[in-house]
DNA sequence: GTCTGGCACTCGCACGGACAGAGTGCCAGG
DNA sequence: CCTGGCACTCTGTCCGTGCGAGTGCCAGAC
């Protein structure tokens, strides 16, 4: 039927035109602007039968169309096309990202061109410890009875802890402790790293054992708990643009989610390499982003995704650009992680 | 001469009747709310006087009036009171910043214990490198020609850079080239590093030669630069706060001087350890922050200042309050990392 | 059956005048 | 030198009006 085609290419341009001009948009703009081959009377039709359906809400009886939560996922889901990146973006992309020295400087640079490239909020998850493997194992006394270890990751990430131990440790238990450690956890997921625990005591030299212990519960306890996971947000000042029409009231608690960032975290905890999730407005269980869109996909080369990344914005964004850099911008990422 | 004594505590209280009420504060409210001892009049007498003088300001001409830069200037300098924190927040401040695990951890707390002290914008500054002085190098083999450098510092701070070396590097020269790294610089502040260089390289065994001045280049060139020092930043949802009466059109700027972070470490670079510095409105020379006003401190236990911790707000903020709080979680933090 | 043009209707918003309130400056008297 | 009183100014607000945008519906055309 030509006639549910039609009505879906009107919403595809009420989403359109409401997001480029943020003004609600009436029957009589549409038909100027887009060739739909019909007249505003019969746009009306169509635009009363998806109000009817639920993408579409008037904020006031005699204003224009504005899409609702509904309307946007359909937009999302079966309207909109993918939006090829410029080379000029692609260009931004190799530019801003070459050159980065660590992990950190690669996330905040990540996290800036993101923003820069989708004028939204953006946020970069570092790569999940339980997800990463251990590449490296660094045990250095820094005092009596203080061990500092610190642990480097295969994704570049370093973290360290201060282990405090008995006060007789002399100094050649030292290296012997981090070959032992090494040879133990060399490789393995930090998931898995606590598997290796018991194995690990069993066959260490007893004058070592209870070192070893102490470090060991360390690393697990305070390394591989996941709720560590940090993340890099940039961009804030995008939210204040536009002259504050969207999120007028609700900014405050947007920028109180963002920076408690555990609800973030969870969201990105869902993330896949590779599918971009979106989440349109009500669609998001924590009140405080209610009014807001999340783009989101998992970074990472090959199989599991070692962190997400995405961008946060109001409902009214540009769903298939914003997909499109954060897709592009991951894989970038993932690549450059890979290698190093 | 009693004129000018009392007209000053006429311009100590506007300034805390509108950082209270963010009203303009007319010669009556002034005569109810505190007992000045004079009529409403007399006060208006002092105000004509104080205005001429700059240091108060009408927005309309039949509205209260406003102090102005100058007038918080005054009052800061000569009018405010030191205020001690009371027993909750002293406990706010242990509480908050016992049991944290790594430096990471302790900064991260210290910016939104401070956030929330005094409900603005907080800033901390990671230790500076150049001041720091080098705990520990650490060397590891990620891969054929290539190495892994850790640098710990007596702060708290890991940084990590990866360097490309000749390829036919053979096992046995890491320990060796880790040995000699740790001989020549720990203890020395990483300012000074540069220093040792050559003397390193002279020393060195010359098969070692290549790769030391490899590896002493990149901790030279990469870490020592200061401008790599960071910032912690928490509580911009706090510019949000009082229906966007402060920062009305202003707030996007700032937000975006905060994220670039560049303007903020410059001033954070002037800051000495004890005293409070001030800035106000347009004493800043960047005009984003030219409506804001900046309290900042350094911390560090004893001689110089290790990094720089403060708070961003409206000029139109309870600077007492603010200066005790920044003091005293400055005092906080410089002990706890001096026990690290 | 579907689209189109026309028409009456409903609101929101911008404009303008009136009004009340707050605050000031000034002056004369204590 | 302070005080009470008074006239003046200005802003913010409220209300009524007119305009424009946009809709819904209906009868007619293809």
């Amino acid at each position: 039927m030509a006639h549910d085609e039609r009505r879906l290419e009107v919403l595809r341009a009420i989403v359109q035109d409401f997001v480029s001009t943020n003004d609600p948009v009436g029957s009589k703009a549409l038909a100027e602007r887009h060739d739909l081959g019909v007249s505003p009377a019969t746009i009306r039709n169509d635009m009363a039968v998806l109000e009817e359906q639920g993408y579409i809400a008037q904020p006031h009886t005699s204003a224009g169309r504005v899409p609702t939560d509904k309307g946007y996922r359909l937009f999302v889901d079966r309207l909109s096309a993918v939006k090829p990146l410029s080379s000029a973006e692609r260009r931004a992309i190799e530019r801003f990202l070459d050159g980065a020295v660590d992990l950190h400087d690669v996330l905040g640079r990540t996290v800036r061109l993101l923003a820069q490239l989708t004028r939204q909020v953006a946020v970069v998850q570092y790569p999940t410890l339980s997800r990463s493997a251990v590449r490296h194992l660094e045990v250095v006394q820094v005092a009596v009875g203080r061990l500092l270890l610190v642990l480097i990751t295969d994704t570049g990430r370093v973290e360290q802890r201060v282990v405090d131990c008995p006060p007789d440790v002399d100094a050649a238990a030292v290296p012997e402790l981090r070959a032992l450690l090494n040879s133990a956890f060399a490789g393995v997921k930090l998931g898995e790293a606590g598997d290796k625990v018991p194995g690990l005591l069993e066959t260490a030299p007893s004058h070592l054992r209870g070192l070893v212990a102490a470090v060991s519960a360390t690393l697990v306890e305070t390394l591989v708990e996941p709720s560590e996971d940090r993340l890099v947000i940039g961009g804030t000042a995008n939210l204040a643009r536009g002259s504050g029409t969207d999120f007028s009231g609700t900014l405050r608690p947007l920028l109180e989610a963002l920076e408690e960032q555990v609800v973030v975290l969870r969201l990105m905890s869902e993330v896949d390499a590779g599918t971009v999730l979106v989440r349109i407005g009500e669609e998001n269980a924590h009140e405080a982003l209610t009014g807001a869109s999340l783009v989101t996909v998992g970074y990472g080369s090959g199989d599991r995704a070692l962190g997400g990344l995405g961008v946060v914005g109001p409902t009214r964004m540009d769903y298939p650009g914003n997909m499109a850099a954060v897709r592009a911008v991951a894989r970038y990422v993932g690549h450059l992680l890979a290698e190093s």
